[in-house]
DNA sequence: AAATACTAAATGTATAGACATTTAAATCCG
DNA sequence: CGGATTTAAATGTCTATACATTTAGTATTT
């Protein structure tokens, strides 16, 4: 812990993100480049204050986000550790001796199959979320999700169009958060998505290439805008015996 | 904000939980009672401080986490408000409309069927999972879970003999969770789930109380220490015409 | 009346210091 | 040698203070 360290660490601050967030950053860095590995120890908060020339609660107060987001875990008169992450290794383990095909590190793809615009009244679910009138139009995007080159499973997206007034096939093919939140600028914030077990729709089954029979996982969700506006609503049946929905708790 | 009130904030604080962790249970316990309401502005840091007797830094903490977790926004020279939870409505709207059941709000309970120990080479997956030799014998419970009196799923959980050497019947059919971090002092971390539609297995049919021909909802989970290992593997099978899972994604 | 400048209030960030609690290691003692 | 006690280190919580930034309203000036 030598006073050049510091001194770089110090000259290099014209930086005006937080200090705390900064820490934050370089621990996160120096974890996925594998200097502290998983289990290991890092730095006391002490050690922290020198090294970046801050006071304890500044520190304290990024080592207390990096544990509330799962990052590490903190021990009183032990220290701070690096979160193990053999979960997702365990995880794997568990699918592959399941029956369903492993989605992770295989080519997957999307493919567009209709664009359109349905009038509200035909879908009084989706005009009630977007708040609509019965004569608005919304954009309706239909996809087919493959994974190594089968179907697994068709996608609905419904936009709202009061938020999102125009949209053209670029959009739609490319990166759709990427057009809303950098051309439009609109604030994406947070999704609520239900998930339920049910046997193929009639409306769906001409959508999978090939005849189908099985129980279908049907993912629904909504995304709301920071100020609370709803501009997207998604559907998406799954195969039941092609795919699996993974997800994590904290705490 | 008189110092009759601030007396007695004072004097009811016998409590040990932290005090951020009050301030912040207090103003969720106030939103949700209605007091603040969607938009809303709430009290400002000097007002809480001057409630809890706290210093500012404490509250900011307080109401840092809560922005954090989307419960507030704060914006510098004007205040902190509710945040809009146009969400969970919209939500609910979305879920009256469609064809199950509302979880929330009914009377739910679960009832336990089965404790047992079953020997780990019977279930090599769950042997792997908690890294035991053939020999060993895992913690085996059943339940069925009932909502408004009606069975929709049933659930087993295996606990790891590494980690859990002893459990009574008290403790499985008390909180399991509790006994495990304040009797065995266990430090719980976060836990991994997938979930997939498949049709009724036939071991299980026979624990539903009924006859059933439905898409089932297979929930599995794999609960982790924060030292990363496995203690807990669980699989939730729900009827798919009963039950659905919902959840909820940030930024 | 409109543009500008000022000011008070609120949050955002940071420091220095203090005491409590927990853990692990070192020390002491029988 | 083994058990009990002490001690040092680390995190957890909290206070008091300070200054920066942003916002909204007020006052001033043109």
């Amino acid at each position: 812990m030598d006073i050049l360290n510091l001194e770089v660490k110090k000259v290099a601050n014209n930086d005006k993100t937080p200090l705390y967030q900064q820490i934050e950053d370089f621990l996160i860095a120096q974890i996925e480049k594998g200097v502290y590995k998983e289990g290991e120890s890092i730095p006391t908060e002490k050690e922290f204050s020198l090294l970046f020339n801050a006071s304890r609660a500044t520190v304290n107060k990024a080592l207390f986000k990096l544990a509330y987001n799962g990052i590490i875990y903190r021990t009183p008169g032990r220290g701070s550790f690096v979160r193990m992450h053999s979960v997702e290794t365990q995880m794997k383990k568990l699918m592959s001796f399941s029956e369903q095909i492993n989605i992770l590190n295989l080519p997957s793809s999307t493919n567009v199959i209709g664009f359109s615009q349905v009038i509200a009244s035909r879908v009084p679910i989706i005009k009630d979320v977007f708040d609509l009138t019965n004569d608005e139009f919304i954009h309706k995007i239909e996809r087919v999700r493959f994974v190594n080159n089968e179907p697994i499973g068709v996608e609905c997206i419904y936009l709202s169009p009061k938020i999102i007034q125009t949209i053209g096939m670029a959009q739609v093919q490319g990166s759709l958060y990427k057009y809303l939140e950098e051309t439009l600028k609109l604030k994406i914030g947070s999704s609520n998505y239900t998930i339920k077990a049910i046997e193929v729709p009639d409306d769906i089954r001409p959508l999978f290439p090939c005849e189908v029979n099985v129980p279908i996982l049907k993912y629904r969700q909504i995304s709301f805008l920071m100020d609370g506006r709803a501009f997207e609503y998604n559907e998406i049946y799954y195969l039941g015996d092609k795919y699996e929905y993974t997800g994590e708790n904290f705490r």
